[in-house]
DNA sequence: TATCACCAAGTTGCCTGACAAGTTGATTGT
DNA sequence: ACAATCAACTTGTCAGGCAACTTGGTGATA
């Protein structure tokens, strides 16, 4: 069996490397908001690459929204506040404490998504997280660990603050963090069902808390959950 | 004056037109994750452009961690999870819908880590969100809006939650939200001064709830900062 | 029949060279 | 002093080529 960790490390491309260079320079403050960077050929002899390489490096910096470019003019450095992007920079899911503080991050961002929800929620809301709560006990009573239930489940309550940036983080930290949470509890068999059952008692404090138009317990209730869901991985990764 | 709302928009380049096509693609799950992309070539031929401009754009997500090559076998949509940013996509700060939105995102992130702040502050940290408490002061005396030393406010106060997911995050809504509201205080010049005060009571009822250790307090007055912050903007607009 | 080695075809990674489109600054003419 | 022109430069795109790697098929051997 080919898994990712087996394969032979490549290592970044060459572009890759001179766009983290180029990055690293103006999160340094070496390339200041509205600098101009060397030119194209300049870059190339000063990494020793070719000039599509540059090319590709910086139109990069300028996806992420660091640089903007005017042709015959240069590139330069975006103004601050024109990137457009937050990268979430974990090494990797072994470290207690960048675990720990990831979770708070998450913890904010998804106690505060469930108190506008509890505020915000229509009946029609309210029955598509009810329906997504029924559907994770149908799985946990199949003896599965419900990892799209509980994704449906959270992205419902989600689409109930009417909030598009609190959907989208709640998205991007959903497929970074709480995916691995779920990995975790799917790939601990003989664990699962106790720990799954909290799962859905804890689930059902939430939901219970968006029906009543609860704001300050369905907060608590998102945070006493994630806060569970961070013990609940010490568990995991003792087994 | 050259100002960059009058410049001619040239609309974005090819390579950004085909990454944001792929990444359409991706998002609606018409290319799944661990499927492969079509080969460079094809891609060429279905967009009409030029292999290196394929390459740009393939190499535009696979920074975002949108996709993965291996050399001979292709380019793949990488598994759920990988993706390393959070785009904040805003069209522009005209549409109070979309301002007050983006507000409530900052809301959540803020107040949870200005209650971090509370409970983990040091007497270092406190000295130094102190110190540009002062700073803030100082520049209002001087008839100023205090627009440096608001952000540094801010950022000593994220440095005290010991954590650098809140930091980064924080950061970068900072310059992407925060950033607005005090340019728009700052065009502002008739007003600036008893809403500049206003602000610096709001740091102060902050900073007083830092240095007492006391969280709920804390995140109380965060959130009544930006719920006011959000009042002065409608302000600001007006005028 | 199964396994291994070899090879051709295809694909990504990188380079060179060329030209188009645009910018900038210097020069010239009025 | 101002406007027009032009040369030099820079970004944007393309074409073509070769290196490095992958994949699948074929043939040889045990």
């Amino acid at each position: 069996m080919v898994s990712p960790s087996n394969l032979i490390d490549r290592g970044p491309s060459l572009a890759e490397v001179v766009a983290r260079r180029l990055s690293e320079d103006i999160a340094a403050g070496r390339l200041k908001p509205g600098e101009k960077l060397p030119t194209e050929q300049q870059i190339a002899e000063t990494f020793g690459v070719s000039r599509p390489i540059v090319r590709e490096a910086v139109g990069r910096l300028k996806h992420d929204g660091l640089v903007v470019s005017r042709q015959g003019a240069g590139a330069f450095v975006a103004e601050s506040g024109q990137a457009s992007v937050f990268r979430l920079q974990v090494a990797d899911f072994t470290d207690r404490d960048e675990i720990h503080g990831i979770i708070e991050l998450l913890m904010a961002v998804e106690s505060g998504a469930t108190e506008l929800a509890a505020m915000r929620r229509t009946d029609e809301d309210l029955a598509m997280i009810q329906t997504q709560l029924d559907a994770m006990q149908t799985s946990i009573d199949r003896g599965d660990p419900g990892v799209d239930e509980d994704v449906a489940f959270h992205r419902a309550i989600v689409e109930a603050t009417k909030n598009p940036f609190f959907r989208d983080l709640s998205d991007f930290l959903d497929r970074r963090v709480r995916a691995f949470i779920r990995a975790a509890r799917s790939n601990t068999a003989r664990r699962q069902g106790s720990l799954t059952r909290s799962v859905q008692e804890e689930h059902q404090a939430i939901f219970d808390a968006i029906r009543d138009k609860d704001a300050p317990r369905a907060r608590l209730a998102a945070e006493t959950h994630l806060r569970n869901a961070a013990d609940r991985l010490a568990v995991y990764q003792l087994s």
